[in-house]
DNA sequence: AAGGGGTAATTGGTCTGACCAATGACCGCC
DNA sequence: GGCGGTCATTGGTCAGACCAATTACCCCTT
């Protein structure tokens, strides 16, 4: 005779497995962990959660999988700190698997970088990377000062060179990009 | 900077679970399987993987969590199709607490779409949009034609939505948008 | 007393097997 | 042919066991 959710009262009637997914990270929140923190252990929390330890385990999985938590063999398992989280990773993961075209890679990129530019006030500071694409593009997104935007572009600008194709701009195009500053 | 992990290839050493993971989605492509249809049972797939079937379901909770799949008491897992953001919600569950991140979401759609708007060759389209956030918005995308993009802005969308913030532009600021064609 | 090494306890990783609960297909009955 | 019940299939959960890696601890040596 198994009883209803361990410790929480929870707002809404969701599966049980995101239930416990809840209850551990408002466990966590009340027993006031901060990031690199252990938590409690596998079975203590499925002690505590009035859960079995597969279940615990599932839960657990997840967060680590969406980098909240990092488990570590033998050690247990820690709070990452939040800048850590890789979700992005995660959704870049899904969205540039698969049927991702290679035309759309470096159209987005030079979408990407065109929106980075028009923000950019002063573009003298390119000038001195005009002769290598890949420090003139990364000095060109680091202007931004948006950390999700530069993830973003940093994963797909990854994905990009993992094609092998060289530089996205010519040095013409660099010029280019400085003349209509 | 944190590279590491940069790489969303996937053909690294990685843990055990994670190996699950992408065995079942190579699985799942390989087979054909289309969105809707119903995946092979957990018992099946841990035979076929020759893993155990609490290894399989860690591996499917998690992408039923991310919204890859859908599950079924007593009916099976079946296929999602990937515009379901139902993982959106949950990954911000645990970023709320921070508020520097939205400041980048906002940021970084706003960056996206003066992107979109830069390669916009008529603008007379969005016209009828204007009374819309969401539709000027999503019609203004919709004019940049590359897929990998879209889907970009979709998920940062998703995630900006699910703070629930309302409009990310006033009116005046989307007139202003098309008086600068 | 300090350092080092080896042992035991702790903890995550995986598996087996079992039972419950929901679903859906199948079959017999009307 | 339609309907309803039965039962195999499938996901949901659990208990227990064993392995592997880490960590804590204690004892011995120096």
């Amino acid at each position: 005779m198994r009883q209803e959710g361990g410790a929480v009262q929870m707002e809404k009637k969701r599966n049980a497995f995101e239930m416990n997914i809840s209850a551990i990270k408002t466990m966590i929140e009340q027993d006031g962990f901060v990031p690199g923190d252990r938590i409690p252990s596998e079975r203590e929390l499925a002690e505590r959660l009035s859960i079995s330890r597969p279940s615990v385990r599932e839960a657990l999985r997840t967060l680590a999988y969406l980098g909240i938590i990092e488990t570590r063999h033998g050690g247990g398992s820690f709070l990452l700190n939040r800048d850590d989280h890789t979700y992005i990773q995660i959704i870049a993961q899904f969205l540039v698997t698969g049927d991702s075209k290679f035309e759309d890679l470096a159209g987005t990129l030079r979408l990407l970088e065109q929106a980075a530019f028009v923000q950019l006030a002063d573009a003298s500071i390119l000038e001195v990377h005009v002769d290598s694409d890949a420090a003139f593009r990364e000095t060109l997104i680091a202007t931004i000062d948006n950390d999700l935007f530069e993830r973003i572009w940093r994963q797909v600008n990854a994905f990009y060179q993992s094609f092998g194709q060289g530089e996205l701009y010519t040095r013409a195009e660099r010029e280019a990009f400085l003349k209509r500053s």
